[in-house]
RNA sequence: GCUGACGUAGCUCAGUUGGCAGAGCAGCUGAUUUGUAAUCAGCAGGUCGUGGGUUCGAGUCCCACCGUCAGCUCCA
């Protein structure tokens, strides 16, 4: 046996992991969980048969708590068939943050019942079952899951080859790889925590399952840090966020997915919106604005119909006249209306790369049960662009591209960044030679600037590959954002061309980008990113002046002219309230600054500023210094 | 779209076995003139998501639809 130091121990043959953590020392065999022999995770009591590398899993290892949970798995089916009897089981593995697993019963699980479940559960732990594994035939394991139709599905998808292991904890038996701990004692620290309806092996022809999601830990402490960490995210959440500072609403009387920005909500929009517009601008990119509706035809021609047509919204007849039966769509996307701009006059090479740009609303029709705030909605606004170019071009633009991400999301907010290329999906238009082309230039882009990236195979539109851009939140978690697209078809379909140096036609190759991906979803981020606390540049309300008493009003309003005057959006709150409370609503409402008047300010032609969040701490400013800070801040979109 | 849970005042929520629709905050009015996270009093605010049904009587029970939420599937 080799040992991570390096050390090496002989054992007879058949020992196993327990067996050399009690060996190493008595210490070390209380706190096995498992161990990882050859690289992979095993159970502790699993003999050993020849020479390996090994470590010993405990709970500091990274893979502990996946044996945890897949555990805590096996307890909630045993506590289920408890509850229900006749149960079928799927699949129950661990999953970050917890596990799940599916079961097939007549009825959902109530959520009166789920408490019962986890009160079972922890009868199945203090049971202290030893998890017994066992490895058999599969007409064995047929037999043994004879009533288990799920089971007996997955088993039949082993290869021949393969090695079959059951576990058996308590009356519970599974059809399992393992590993797990010891015993069912071992699950202590857990919580169910909802659940919902799965498809069977996610595949929505297929029958659904009711699904049960819990987390386990191996302390109390992390168990309470983990649903403190829930809280916070739903503290976070822009929903709630977006109806206390009064961002956004979405109405019923209009329809889900269609969002309404209240003018705190349409300031940070429109800021958004003219930051990348600027960047675009002094990047060589040229506005347009296009039709949000064209004949159907348009479409067909651009091969969204019928690829992409359960997303797009139904046509619409255009109305009274000679046009009656002419069909009409909504635009789900601005690639097509930015190919006709390209080809509304002859093209050179001269004239390439032509960068076309558009903040553009766009309709998509997706499923009901998709829509979720900000972050998926019907109505998007994407900071849509199109670069045509040449295919040598491509390489550079796309670089090009990067740089603009970097600078808008990377350097403006300090968002961390992972990039994924996306390749072929398997419903796809375009030869493989042409996909082949497209991936390696993706990936050289990339490379160039020295960027690391997965590939996410089969994940590219149906017109060509992309690279993905996530980021990553305040509180860890990833979002979807930028992406970057290649395109040879588009240019294929329109049949888009331009006159090269040798005189001749030649087709050039299409990019599509979105830096913010769409306002919509980067908003709703950005909202939990901040926890509302925007910074100031992107604050709907900058400043706050709050005269103490009528004495300093007209002072106050003074002072707001000469803030509004350098630019800033400031407010006068001169509410007959005391200044303890209105302090209290400038907080709540997160507004970066306020600025109390009181008669020693009047007298000195100086403010007393409070920062968000800084408590008592204030500082005595200059007026035109404290409104030149804020300018300053402002023009520079500083973070803090 | 599918499964489940849920829809009561602008917001957060209470409403018993079916028997007069409530609270806090926000809003309005008045008093108060306030020195860094909630001053006091009064007033107003409801087709209990929508439409059917059961019942002497429905916020409460049943059905359908709309919407929200948690997931599944899909995705910017």
């Amino acid at each position: 046996m080799t040992l991570p130091d390096g050390a090496t121990m002989d054992l007879p043959r058949g020992s196993t992991a327990g067996d050399v953590a009690a060996r190493i020392g008595a210490g070390l065999a209380r706190a096995a969980l498992a161990a990882k022999v050859n690289g992979a995770v095993v159970d502790l009591g699993r003999p050993i048969e020849d020479d390996a590398t090994m470590e010993i899993v405990t709970r500091k290892s990274p893979e502990a708590l996946d044996v945890l949970r897949h555990s805590a798995a096996h307890v909630l089916a045993t506590a289920v068939r408890k509850v229900r009897p006749g149960a079928g089981i799927g699949f129950g593995p661990a999953i970050e943050d917890g596990f799940y697993y599916d079961f097939e019963v007549d009825e959902p699980f109530t959520p009166d019942e789920l408490e019962r479940i986890e009160e079972e559960m922890r009868a199945v732990a203090s049971a202290e079952h030893p998890f017994e594994r066992k490895v058999v035939s599969k007409a064995e394991a047929r037999e043994l899951f004879a009533d288990d139709p799920l089971k007996l599905e997955r088993l039949e998808e082993l290869a021949e080859d393969e090695v079959i292991s059951v576990y058996r904890n308590g009356p519970f038996l599974d059809l399992c790889r393992g590993p797990h701990l010891a015993g069912t004692g071992e699950v202590k620290h857990f919580r169910l925590l909802n659940t919902a309806g799965a498809y069977w092996r996610g595949d929505e022809r297929r029958q659904m399952l009711q699904r049960i999601y819990g987390t386990a830990w191996f302390t109390e402490e992390d168990l309470e840090d983990y649903l403190d960490r829930l809280e916070e995210a739903r503290k976070r959440d822009h929903r709630v966020i977006g109806k206390q500072l009064d961002l956004f609403s979405i109405q019923d009387a209009v329809g889900p997915g269609l969002v309404f920005w209240h003018p705190n909500g349409a300031m940070i929009k429109w800021l958004l919106t003219r930051a990348v517009e600027e960047d675009n601008v002094r990047s060589g990119y040229e506005l347009v604005y296009t039709p949000n509706i064209t004949r159907e035809e348009l479409f067909r021609i651009s091969g969204h119909l019928p690829l992409y047509e359960s997303n797009q919204y139904p046509p619409m007849a255009a109305g009274a006249g000679e046009d009656e039966d002419v069909r009409y769509r909504v635009k789900p996307m601005n690639c097509p209306m930015h190919a006709l701009v390209y080809k509304a006059r002859p093209r050179s090479y001269r004239d390439l790369p032509l960068r076309l740009s558009e903040v553009a609303n766009v309709y998509r029709n997706e499923k009901s049960g998709t829509l979720h705030g900000l972050l998926r909605v019907r109505g998007l606004s994407m900071d849509d662009a199109h670069i045509f170019c040449t295919l040598d071009q491509a390489e550079d633009e796309i670089f090009l591209c990067l740089e603009q991400v970097d600078r808008l999301v990377r350097q403006a907010f300090g968002f961390e960044l992972s990039f994924d290329v996306s390749t072929r999906p398997p419903e796809r238009l375009g030869d493989d030679a042409t996909w082949e082309r497209a991936e390696a230039l993706l990936m050289r882009a990339l490379e160039r600037k020295e960027i690391p990236f997965d590939v996410d195979a089969g994940g590219g539109a149906f017109y060509g590959p992309k690279i993905d851009i996530k980021f990553r939140d305040a509180i860890g978690r990833t979002w979807q954002g930028p992406t970057i697209q290649l395109d040879f078809q588009l240019p294929e379909r329109f049949e888009l061309e331009y006159t090269g140096a040798d005189n001749r036609p030649h087709r050039p190759v299409m990019i599509h980008r979105a830096i913010y991906g769409t306002l919509e979803r980067f908003i709703g981020n950005l909202i939990e990113h901040f926890a509302g606390a925007f910074p100031t540049w992107l604050a709907p309300e900058q400043v706050r002046v709050l005269p103490i008493t009528d004495a300093q009003r007209d002072d106050a309003a003074a002072f707001v002219r000469e803030l509004r005057d350098a630019g800033v959006r400031a407010h006068l709150d001169d509410r007959s309230e005391t200044l303890g409370y209105r302090i209290r609503d400038g907080e709540t409402h997160k507004v970066p600054y306020m600025a109390v008047l009181g008669e020693r300010e009047t007298e000195a032609g100086t403010v007393a500023v409070r920062k968000r969040g800084a408590g008592r701490k204030q500082e005595v400013l200059d007026r035109a210094a404290f409104a030149e800070r804020v300018a300053e801040e402002i023009r520079t979109r500083a973070l803090e």
